[in-house]
RNA sequence: GGGCGAAUACCAGAGUGGCCAAAUGGGGCAGACUGUAAAUCUGCUGGUUUAUACCUUCGGUGGUUCGAAUCCAUCUUCGCCCA
């Protein structure tokens, strides 16, 4: 893996690079879809690629782990051939659901045991056995293991956690060093800084994982309950130390106002299950604002779902439509939004990477997010 | 013409003397969702700007009772059966 920074703009530490994998190039700031089980829900591949764009997808290591297994993807050669995704693929280790499905799992110094939500079943997850997992998957970038803390942990949780996060790094980090890919291809693999909202806790981790030297690094345990200017202050503490000519990306962030924010702050990549989740739930982000596609008040509108917006759905439904497909329950209307909210997101991260090699971006920056946090 | 049954909130439908502004489901309105156990979850859905409070409701009218959606009489409408 490679990354070059083209371009930084003035007042901000907002910069436009690029990723090059073994699967293809990744400009930045990106926005990174998630498949969790090997699908961005309700989103086939062609309107993934040709219609949103999307540079690179997610996977989750502990649900394609235990579905379709180990077996079926190693015989499939790896999760890009699997689900016909050509392009680069992270995979997340598993660590988020060491933190969603708390009340499954159990932490061990050896490892997360889970107890599986499909059926019960139990299953260690180890700093080692990851890598394996995702050398299995075939993530073009694969992460560390981690305790994802919750934002409301108190500073001696958080300082136990990080120290178990960071012992499991070491081991992982050995692992992946002694391991190489399955399929003839390169993987990296990123370390997670973790500290919950305590500046010297995570200055302390940002130092740990800059010393590793990995080929990029990633900000975990943010968004996940703290206030928003918490999370805003901890990535720039860390960004103040994790060296800049390596890719940074912050996990499960956000709202679009978050990316752009994150951006302002040195961060490269980003995920979220936001724009898909919210989006079959009714929610769609625009330029303009925020809609609720079930509230009455667009019963009647037949004006395009979002003119001028950056996918085909925006131009060619109407909002009046859209919402009664919402209303109707029908499956047409998570497409449709899941690809609308997908494209904005892709749309936002080529504008933000305009702005920064154009010099403009503070000032873009300023404007679009009191556009896309307002309600419409 | 005769007999039987039914009428409850937007709809369907419980409730058959006080704990009933009235179960439940649907529909409607709004909210939540951040490395996805989420096509999910929550709230509201007679009125009174807040209510453990008051007012108006259970086809109409008139009664019985301390008290009626619930009992009685009668009327209206609908359904079924017999001529």
């Amino acid at each position: 893996m490679d990354f070059k920074i083209e371009a930084t703009a003035p007042y901000t530490s907002a910069r436009a690079g690029e990723i090059t994998t073994d699967h293809g190039k990744i400009p930045t700031p990106i926005f990174m879809p998630v498949g969790t089980v090997g699908s961005v829900k309700a989103v086939h591949m062609k309107e993934l690629r040709d219609d949103i764009d999307a540079k690179i997808i997610l996977g989750n290591t502990y649900h394609l782990y235990l579905r379709p297994g180990l077996d079926v993807l190693r015989k499939a050669g790896g999760l890009h051939k699997f689900n016909s995704w050509e392009r680069p693929i992270l995979t997340d280790s598993g660590g988020f659901q060491v933190f969603s499905l708390s009340a499954n799992r159990k932490l061990k110094e050896e490892g997360a045991w889970f107890r599986s939500h499909i059926d019960g079943s139990k299953h260690l997850f180890t700093p080692e056995n990851v890598v394996d997992i995702q050398r299995v998957i075939g993530a073009d970038i694969m992460m560390a293991l981690d305790e994802c803390a919750p934002g409301t942990a108190d500073y001696d949780y958080a300082k136990k956690s990080l120290g178990l996060t960071h012992r499991w790094l070491a081991r992982g980090w050995k692992h992946y060093n002694e391991t190489e890919g399955l399929y003839g291809y390169k993987q990296a693999y990123f370390p997670i800084v973790q500290g919950c909202v305590y500046p010297d806790l995570r200055r302390e981790s940002a130092k740990f994982i800059s010393d590793l030297g990995a080929e990029g690094n990633a900000i975990g345990g943010l968004a996940v309950g703290e206030p928003t200017e918490k999370m805003y202050e901890m990535i720039e503490v860390v960004n103040d130390i994790l060296p800049s000519d390596k890719p940074r990306y912050l996990m499960g962030v956000g709202t679009p106002a978050n990316i752009l924010e994150a951006i302002d702050r040195g961060v490269d990549m980003m995920d979220c299950v936001m724009p898909t989740r919210n989006g079959r739930n009714g929610m769609l982000f625009t330029r303009n604002g925020i809609m609720n596609m079930r509230n009455k008040k667009w019963a009647d509108d037949f004006s395009p779902l979002d003119p001028g917006g950056a996918s085909i759905v925006d131009e060619t439904y109407s909002k009046a439509y859209v919402r009664h497909l919402f209303i109707s329950q029908e499956i047409l209307a998570m497409q449709i939004a899941s690809v609308h909210n997908l494209a904005f997101y892709l749309w936002l991260v080529r504008e933000a990477r305009k702005h920064i090699i154009a010099g403009d971006f503070k000032s873009w920056k300023e404007e679009m997010v009191v556009n896309v946090t307002r309600r419409l």
